[in-house]
DNA sequence: TTTTAATACCTTGTATTGCATGGTACTAAA
DNA sequence: TTTAGTACCATGCAATACAAGGTATTAAAA
């Protein structure tokens, strides 16, 4: 159980990143967003995804769009914009870079 | 500057991790792990890490010695436990897969 | 001897943020 | 017209990283 609350953390901290990974292959809704991530292990909710969604798209790295559903209300699709895709890019730098790290802290030999 | 904090929030998911796998190789105070943890691109200060090394204590992870030093006041060694190895090993496996949820992500193609 | 600088320990307060929970609204079927 | 399903969003709490500041020990300088 202490396990689960440090690998939750790791996971925490790619969150924005897999967001983002999946928004530049295809438009989502938050439905769709927690399927997906739900695939990868990556078990979140709506309580964090929603705020996380503001934030990105305040940050202009997300912008939205509604779409008519056959089965309910409205679904808001979001997809990622050409700053959301620099950003994205960075990230991917960043990400090396911590894979990197690990590694390296894994070989520590002096 | 919106990056920084993206990057900065990885690292912290994984900073548990990076202590226990320096911890495993060498006994080390404070300064030392601030050391290594910056050549490593994991920016960390006192009061982070203060807090956290408790933790890991209290949960039986980790142990201290203390010992004289020639320049200044005694230092705190801390050392991984048993518990902390078996500990580091999920871990280990954890990062595993948040490697390969994270290859998944960027290669969604359906 | 007294003071200063360096080293190392630790605590407190704040801000961020993930999550549990609950609320609102739209659609379709009973 | 009521109920069930789907989807959106907001509020309050808890965990935690960090900034800032405090205490203690040692050695060297005054």
């Amino acid at each position: 159980m202490e396990n689960e609350k440090t690998n939750a953390q790791m996971r925490k901290g790619v969150l924005e990143y897999c967001i983002l990974l999946i928004l530049k292959q295809r438009k989502s809704y938050v439905p769709d967003l927690i399927d997906l991530l739900k695939q990868s292990k990556m078990v979140v909710v709506e309580g964090t995804l929603y705020p996380l969604l503001m934030r990105l798209k305040n940050s202009g790295y997300l912008g939205y769009e509604w779409q008519e559903s056959t089965s309910g209300p409205p679904r808001k699709y979001y997809f990622i914009t050409p700053e959301g895709e620099s950003f994205l890019l960075e990230l991917d730098a960043s990400w090396r870079e911590l894979e990197e790290t690990i590694h390296q802290l894994k070989t520590l030999n002096n």
